[in-house]
DNA sequence: ATGAAAGCGCTAACAC
DNA sequence: GTGTTAGCGCTTTCAT
């Protein structure tokens, strides 16, 4: 077995109370003795058994974190910026992915109030219409990284979704356009606001919305080609859009290849904006304008929503919070 | 605070001895008592303390994993197949991103261990020279996924990484390639070994190589743009190119829409080959042909290796293992 | 400044 | 088939 406390105190002919005093950096305890303690804690390469601590004190300084998937750049990013906020206070994120699967997300969730995590953190699932049964029998907080399912009354942070659209619209409105389409991308509830954002802002702005340039996209799968063939397919109607706003950057990648394979040129017959900014997908051939989704000011805010919580054990003061996009210009659209 | 098995007891007028076995399917307990046990845990949404578990048993069922980034669909490839594996054994995998930071890898894996995982897996950093000094004073099992560290003795699932570039060239050999450039990504090991192999397969194939063709390209930032130059410098040189081999599938894909805003044609005047079969960059333009790097497997044998290391405590039977890569045709190569 | 006792929630080993 | 005892490694509380 591993060295404990206790090994460390028979070494030094003390008692592990001593040993856990200087572990923990309370201050009645001579310099010396800490000294000789903090020596041979090094030399034996003694490490704390958390779990044991976690027993005693009730905490684990572990937040446990739910995701659809591992494979998408926005979690990732997401990630980065709550270890921003986490690692400083030595909390550590214990994330486990689900696969977009409903029953998983259900197990997942309850293994880590088994772990006895200190705070839980969802993704919710795109098409998630309900929280999972596990967060509403649990005292430990529970924090919506994203959206906030329809049915849950807790605390979240979000994304103002319908901004993504509008803004997206308003970009190629200020920049002219005239005809703009838009690639659909899924049936869910974020790909919902987002597009009514930007009707709103077609609207707003005195423009007509043509049925035919809203594209239906195919399922997550094969967006590069979905959105390859969506733009083929406006292009091969009789009135050409000269903008377009894509659902992910993705969409919007398939569609801008799909226009240069084809007459067009870009920026200058025709603008295209994304969302999502994910750079190794915007940053390729004439690179992508595209909405910027503040995933990891979303990742701070949600862990210093969950550090809050954790500490006011109980009492409530806050309240779910909401960011907002941001376009990022490329080459994509026009500078002015 | 939570319920516990005392309290069940209690309410049952049992011991909680009795609730213990219910809880760990112990047979020795009367069918009725079972049940009703059974029934009250899932009335009371009884959530069993792990830590408590872990601490008298000596077992905690999860598995630690350091990954440079999370940001890589390699990793997140890795994941599913290892999860593949632990799910189904009740195991459950931390996953810690260290962002490419040596001093964090080190606190990383050992918070791991703190944490008493039952085995760490890491993925070794590109640039990494050595293991975590921390590795070397544990007794916990260590598995090295991807590739060892030079001087680290332990075990280990990798790739043969030679085999990679190897292959790449023999793909377009076979394909009448006379003239095949390299793009050579950054001065790691993996890198390096890939390159060798590339060398090997053109020597006995009894090709020349031309050190023009070699091209270097920028550091893992900005790949593609990296790949796009450097096939425009290509383009721009006498003796032109018929093939290429990447490092990576973005600098596969940054050479080929260089090579097709020149006046190449893929993959007719050029063949490109990258490595990695992501899907999400090689399923674009004309689809690149990739070189799979097994990740799923490679996950699933870590996985299995774990596991095996966790149960046969102390005695080692075992060896590591090294998996071979596999060419993924697409449209970027001919067919025959 | 140091230490003894008790107990966090659970289970192994053994009675009954 | 059920219960008792003891203890995993640590910290809280209170003596000394």
């Amino acid at each position: 077995m591993a060295i404990r406390l206790q090994d460390i105190a028979d070494d030094l002919n003390l008692s592990k109370m001593t040993i856990s005093k200087v572990l923990r950096g309370q201050t009645d305890v001579s310099a010396e003795t800490k000294a000789r303690v903090l020596k041979r804690m090094k030399e034996l390469n003694y490490r704390p058994n958390i779990s044991a601590r976690g027993l005693r004190t009730g905490q684990t300084y572990s937040v446990g974190m739910v995701v659809p998937t591992l494979a998408d750049p926005a979690i990732a990013q997401m990630v980065r910026g709550m270890n921003e906020v986490f690692r400083p206070a030595s909390y550590s994120l214990v994330i486990s992915s689900v696969d977009g699967d409903a029953e998983l997300e259900e197990r997942e969730a309850e293994l880590h109030l088994s772990r006895q995590v200190d705070a839980l953190i969802v993704c919710p699932r795109s098409d998630a219409s309900d929280a999972p049964q596990v967060l509403k029998t649990t005292t430990v907080p529970v924090i919506y990284a994203g959206s906030t399912p329809p049915r849950f009354a807790g605390l979240s942070v979000g994304l103002r979704e319908a901004e993504v659209g509008q803004l997206a619209a308003e970009h190629l409105l200020e920049r002219r356009c005239k005809r703009i389409a838009y690639l659909r991308g899924p049936r869910t509830a974020v790909a919902d606001k987002r597009f009514a954002g930007f009707l709103e802002a077609l609207r707003n702005a005195g423009v007509t919305v043509r049925q035919e340039w809203i594209a239906e996209t195919q399922s997550s799968e094969a967006e590069y080609r979905s959105g390859f063939a969506a733009m083929k397919r406006l292009q091969a109607g009789k009135m050409r859009p000269d903008g377009v706003v894509a659902y992910t950057d993705l969409l919007a990648a398939g569609a801008r290849d799909a226009a240069l394979s084809g007459r067009m040129e870009i920026p200058r017959t025709l603008q295209v904006i994304g969302c999502g900014n994910v750079i190794e997908v915007c940053e390729t051939q004439v690179s992508l304008t595209s909405v910027d989704l503040a995933r990891e000011e979303l990742g701070r805010r949600v862990a210093r929503m969950a550090l809050k919580r954790i500490e006011e054990k109980g009492e409530t003061s806050q309240r779910s919070a909401t960011l907002s996009p941001r376009v990022v210009q490329r080459e994509s659209t026009r500078a002015s």
